[in-house]
DNA sequence: TAAAAGATATCCT
DNA sequence: GGATATCTTTTAG
């Protein structure tokens, strides 16, 4: 498992992410949950929930570069949220990390996130990122480069591995795009975008 | 130049 | 379980 496994579609790309390691400013962690994101209208996975959908901006540009790439954005202006660009160059394709267990760094990661049960020192995107040490200037970072401050570290793929819908988005709402680990309690619970339609009622 | 929306986290009831 | 804080990016006028 290298870089090149990563260009791929996002959902292929989200399951080869998780049970990755990610280590980044003295902290590591297994990663148990994603989301994929990706695509444009015109293209074979349009998605409209996801920031490439309207065409590439300074923000979500390296959606559109080459795989293997940290993608961090700034959400409600305070939270930062870390992803890893897929798909082959020129094509939009990211998964967004939501929830890692930590096994290295355990201490400093405690010291970032104020004192707090464990499971929950890395659950949730924004904490993940608070957790690791992770800021919004990371964006761009080769995530396959040994000198990088962030790193990401590919295992086998899962046997086992849970999908649903991804948490928080008003489009495409029912797109099975989220992926996690059995029997973890870092996982996030699920929780449907305030803006999403209503669901059909049986 | 202005306004709205957003891949959230936290605190309150 | 539900409302709110908070600010950046994007889009419209």
């Amino acid at each position: 498992m290298d870089v090149d496994a990563l260009a791929a579609a996002p959902d292929a790309v989200a399951r080869r992410v998780l049970g990755a390691t990610l280590r980044g400013r003295g902290v590591a962690g297994v990663i148990v949950e994603v989301e994929a994101y990706g695509g444009v209208p015109d293209g074979p996975w349009p998605d409209p929930a996801a920031h490439s959908y309207r065409g590439p901006t300074g923000r979500n540009a390296v959606m559109f570069g080459p795989a293997g790439r940290l993608y961090t954005y700034r959400s409600h202006g305070i939270h930062v949220c870390a992803n890893v660009a897929g798909g082959p160059d020129g094509v939009a394709a990211a998964v967004l990390i939501r929830a890692a267990v930590i096994t290295a760094g355990v201490e400093l990661a405690r010291e970032r996130r104020g004192l707090r049960a464990d499971a929950a020192l890395a659950r949730g995107p924004g904490n993940l990122c608070a957790a690791l040490g992770i800021t919004i200037d990371d964006n761009g970072v080769d995530l396959f480069d040994p000198d990088a401050p962030i790193r990401l570290e590919l295992a086998v793929p899962a046997d086992a591995v849970l999908a649903g819908p991804r948490v928080g988005v008003s489009k495409a709402v029912d797109r099975p795009w989220r992926f996690w680990l059995p029997g973890i309690s870092a996982v996030s619970a699920y929780r449907r975008s305030p803006r999403a339609p209503a669901p059909p009622e049986p």
